[in-house]
RNA sequence: GGGGCUGUAGCUCAGCUGGUUAGAGUGCCGGUCUGUCACACCGGAGGUCGCGGGUUCGAGCCCCGUCAGCCCCGCCA
């Protein structure tokens, strides 16, 4: 056990094994001999930390090492000078530790110590020493001992920092535009360190999962040609051909299938991507994916891979989650939770009632109940809890989703309340399942419209009431997608992924006589109402392929223009193949209960796509732009 | 492209109905202090109220514009 490793500002890390124990044995004799004179090495536990400049990590010193000679390099997190002694809170990525500098100290210690300002790097000797009873600090994971500086030197000094690193508590994060321009000083603090640090394990664990289960790291290049993700993509013109340019990949779709035709079989890579759309707070222009693509497979299989690399990762993060997956057919998650993505920690689903409501003529539903469309709704439980505001909060939200509104009833014994509560009884209520003390909410019109308003409300309930989750980690696979999805403006079928995904084979007889019943071999997984990754089946059949371009209302010509290297890959011999992908930042952030991605990514973009900290995006010389041939109009 | 929120000391914030000298905490500087751990105490410095224009006798506060950050829609798996 590396228990240096599992404290405080690392909280991801209590108690998990190390596996690093062959790779210390062999760094031993090095840093041992390279270790100063007089100073000891740091026994058998910790030696991974030691260089030829220090003997342990800061936050690593425990009650085992009191006794110990040793050597410590980090930054002065805080200092409390109480005059004849003072303490020095020295702080490395693997934690803080307390440096006492009493009236004992060499006087050249003495006089450094009292000259040291925040966020210095000092380097310390000293011995480790047990604090007495009473002046231990449970707070701190190095907390029951102190080193007794005997050397103490300035190795890299610094200026009053522009935002502070050390926090007292409850004292809020500067703003975020100064966390992003001082980003060097942002990244110092323990939670950032965390956050990275638990990144980097996930990362590992990604690879070894799927190393070990077959699959391949393969890189595929970032200089290549437009992908059909249909997001705009970052161009890079050529140099060397003028008027040309390459695109940054948006994933890399065409190049893992092509690996398949390749016969690589198993393929992944934690790839990054690069999609030229505006951000959001779980939106970054680049990002990472985990991306694995097999051949030989059907869908079961491609979950079961994906299935294992999840739980492999909330594993790392400390959760154990079971194995296999609910699985949610798309139509149904449409029909209970309006949304591809159902936050199923909740049994709160929304029910069809046009039967039951429709004999009651209540004039807001008539005229709205034609062409398909129905009465929907979600029996609330405890609804009666739910005020005014909350109410007229929730019309107004559905309203802006481009629903005629909300309407709702509330149940207080004999008592029936609501916007149409005159046209209820206690009993139609019952049979809709609304109990005393209950409200229903519901809404009208054909299903594009009532479902988003009403996914939007059964959260907004769920939020305002706090209602209690049935799990902690609800992870499900939403199957049978689509193939097509209309138009919002023609109303032709569009492809509602990208356009290798394959036809379900009951359903490709119906390609083109009706699209839109036609389901893909497309599936998503969903964990907590946030959509992890998606993938699929692919088309195998090059004259498939060129039929499903047609679709896309590309002509054979196009279709060979944009997508010939994949297009003669498929003739070549295609072993049937699928795959998906993990949004890797999305599954840190959601693991490190981060607030934005942008606290998961080291260097992240703002929300116009600035980085702050290097200044980039930034103006070319005249020069590059005519090595270039591009003229800027100004 | 559209909507919303925010912008006051290095940092986090307060600032009344527009009113005369813009405050607090923290950090910074100086001092006292031998067991602190957000040390405590005493003293001090520190302001282009994002920027530009307007209204007014008078603007941190009202109006218009603009910039930046964040959130959302559009867009994007």
């Amino acid at each position: 056990m590396r228990r240096g490793a599992c404290q405080g500002v690392e909280p991801y890390l209590a108690a998990r094994p190390s596996r690093a124990g062959a790779g210390q044995a062999l760094e031993r004799p090095h840093s041992r001999r390279i270790l100063p004179r007089g100073v000891r090495g740091g026994g058998t536990i910790d030696n991974v930390s030691a260089t030829s400049r220090r003997t342990h990590r800061c936050g690593e010193l425990r009650v085992q090492h009191v006794g110990q000679r040793v050597r410590l390099g980090g930054w002065v997190h805080r200092r409390r000078d109480l005059g004849g002694i003072l303490f020095v809170d020295l702080r490395d990525r693997a934690g803080i530790v307390q440096v006492a500098v009493g009236p004992g100290a060499p006087e050249e210690v003495r006089r450094v110590a009292g000259g040291l300002s925040g966020e210095t790097v000092v380097e310390v000797e000293g011995q480790v020493t047990a604090r007495p009873a009473n002046m231990k600090n449970p707070e701190l994971a190095t907390g029951d001992v102190e080193v007794q500086a005997t050397r103490l030197a300035v190795v890299g000094p610094a200026v009053t920092p522009a935002i502070p690193v050390a926090r007292g508590k409850g004292e809020e994060l500067p703003a975020e535009e100064l966390r992003l321009k001082y980003r060097h000083l942002d990244l110092r603090r323990p939670e950032m360190q965390s956050n990275l640090m638990l990144r980097h394990r996930l990362l590992q664990r990604a690879r070894r999962t799927l190393s070990d289960l077959g699959f391949l790291e393969i890189e595929t290049p970032v200089l290549t040609k437009p992908t059909p993700e249909g997001a705009r993509d970052y161009l890079v013109p050529s140099r060397v051909h003028p008027g040309e340019f390459y695109a940054l990949p948006q994933s890399p779709q065409i190049y893992k299938q092509l690996l398949m035709v390749s016969g690589f079989d198993r393929y992944f890579q934690l790839a990054r991507c690069f999609r030229d759309e505006d951000l959001r707070n779980d939106r970054q222009p680049e990002f990472t994916q985990i991306d694995l693509e097999a051949s030989f497979v059907g869908m079961e299989d491609v979950l079961g891979y994906v299935e294992a690399v999840l739980v492999a990762l909330w594993d790392e993060a400390g959760h154990k989650i079971a194995r296999p997956f609910p699985r949610i057919t798309w139509r149904e998650a449409m029909e209970r939770y309006g949304t591809d993505k159902p936050d199923l920690r909740y049994e709160f689903p929304i029910a069809d009632w046009t039967a039951q409501v429709k004999p009651l003529a209540v004039p807001f539903f008539q005229s709205a109940l034609k062409d398909g469309a129905r009465v929907r709704g979600l029996a609330v439980k405890g609804g009666g809890g739910l005020s005014r505001k909350d109410v007229d909060q929730l019309a107004e939200a559905a309203k802006q989703l481009g629903g005629s509104g909300l309407a709702w009833v509330k149940r207080q014994g004999e008592q029936i309340s609501g916007s149409i509560g005159k046209h209820f009884t206690a009993e139609t209520l019952g049979q809709l399942g609304v109990g005393d003390g209950d409200a229903a909410l519901m809404a009208v019109g054909p299903d594009r419209v009532t479902s988003p308003v009403l996914d939007r409300v059964r959260q907004e309930v769920i939020r305002r009431l706090e209602f209690k989750p049935k799990a902690a980690h609800a992870f499900c696979w939403v199957v049978d997608f689509p193939l097509f999805e209309p138009d919002p403006e023609t109303g032709k079928p569009v492809f509602a992924h990208h356009p290798f995904t394959s036809p379900h084979p009951d359903d490709v007889a119906r390609l083109d006589t009706d699209p839109f019943s036609c389901r893909a071999l497309h599936y998503d997984a969903v964990y907590n109402g946030n959509e992890l990754g998606s993938g699929s089946i692919r088309i195998t059949d090059p004259v498939v392929q060129r039929r499903v371009f047609g679709h896309l209302g590309m002509s054979p010509e196009d279709a060979e223009a944009r997508f010939a290297f994949l297009l003669s890959g498929l003739q070549a011999g295609a072993p049937p193949h699928g795959g998906f992908a993990v949004g890797f930042d999305r599954v840190v952030m959601l693991l490190t209960g981060a607030g934005s991605l942008r606290d998961v990514i080291a260097f992240p973009k703002t929300t116009t796509a600035r980085a702050l900290f290097e200044g980039a995006p930034a103006p070319a010389s005249r020069a590059d732009l005519a090595a270039l041939h591009i003229e800027v109009k100004s």
